[in-house]
DNA sequence: ACCCAGGAAATTC
DNA sequence: GAATTTCATGGG
């Protein structure tokens, strides 16, 4: 089996970056390594000290795999610069430190994140397997990729019936038809003045603010967005006294990412 | 029998 | 226009 090897790798902890509520698509296994689906190809992966290890994956897709676990960005500064910001910060950067954010396919961050929508993120996993299941190509041994928007631009919302995601049904496919014919390019959002790129994806039925930022973050790796659900509201409003999210600047995508996790671990900040 | 879930659309005021 | 209700489904 091929192996890609990544040297002296800082400030990742899979564990916290696969399973954070930005993908889900990576299951644990009973060794700690995950498995997972990118662009079509399978693969395991594991840390060893200091060095990243993707088991199944060709040397031709190293740099698809770099970017993917966002290698090149130099996370322990980016931390120290946001820990200045405020206290909590500090401490919610402290609390998971191998948090990444992860490149992962536009398409993908587009419809997961439309289903995620007044949804829990176990069942948000559940459909998501069963829709590729039902729709995407196989890969492997029961493995699946996920869904085209071609494919899926080609159902009616009652098709979707056995992934059981209720009501965003249609929005799946209006999503899938907008971005398969051309309505909306989703890779020209990389380049996009955030608030156009945002303002585009609004265009779905289906996707408010919310789901365009954490499409525009975890699709299209703009990190300079933040979305804010209802545990970054509570803590932007208790935690951080009212602070705007502009403070945070072109990585606040990032900070994001840790309060919400610091958040979502403990609620009893918020309960009493 | 409730209530909630990484919200957004539809309806009502 | 702003506030409230509804929307499938599943778990606690």
């Amino acid at each position: 089996m091929n192996r890609l090897i990544f040297e002296d790798i800082h400030a990742l902890s899979l564990k916290d970056t696969l399973d954070c509520g930005q993908s889900f698509r990576w299951k644990e296994q009973e060794n700690g390594g995950f498995f997972g689906v990118v662009k079509g190809r399978a693969a395991t992966v594991h840390t060893d000290g200091d060095r990243l290890v993707i088991d199944g994956a060709e040397e031709s897709d190293r740099a698809m795999w770099a970017a993917y676990f966002d290698l090149d960005l130099d996370y322990t500064a980016v931390k120290e610069q946001l820990s200045r910001l405020h206290p909590v910060m500090a401490q919610a950067a402290k609390y998971a430190p191998g948090i990444r954010i992860l490149n992962q396919e536009p398409f993908e961050a587009l419809i997961s994140f439309i289903i995620s929508q007044n949804n829990n993120i176990k069942r948000i996993v559940g459909i998501v397997d069963r829709l590729c299941e039902n729709f995407g190509e196989p890969v492997g041994d029961g493995v699946f990729a996920f869904p085209t928007a071609g494919r899926l631009a080609a159902l009616e919302p009652d098709d979707l019936t056995p992934i059981r995601a209720g009501f965003r049904h249609r929005y799946i496919i209006d999503a899938a038809r907008k971005v398969a014919d051309g309505e909306i390019d989703l890779e020209r959002l990389r380049t996009l003045p955030y608030q156009e790129a945002q303002s585009q994806l609004m265009q779905i039925t289906g996707v408010g603010v919310k789901v365009a930022d954490c499409v525009l973050l975890y699709g299209l790796h703009r990190l300079e967005s933040f979305p804010l659900d209802v545990w970054m509201k509570r803590a932007m409003a208790t935690l951080f006294d009212g602070m705007e999210p502009s403070v945070f600047g072109e990585y606040a995508g990032i900070a994001q990412q840790y309060i919400f996790h610091y958040s979502r671990n403990h609620p009893e900040m918020f309960s009493s």
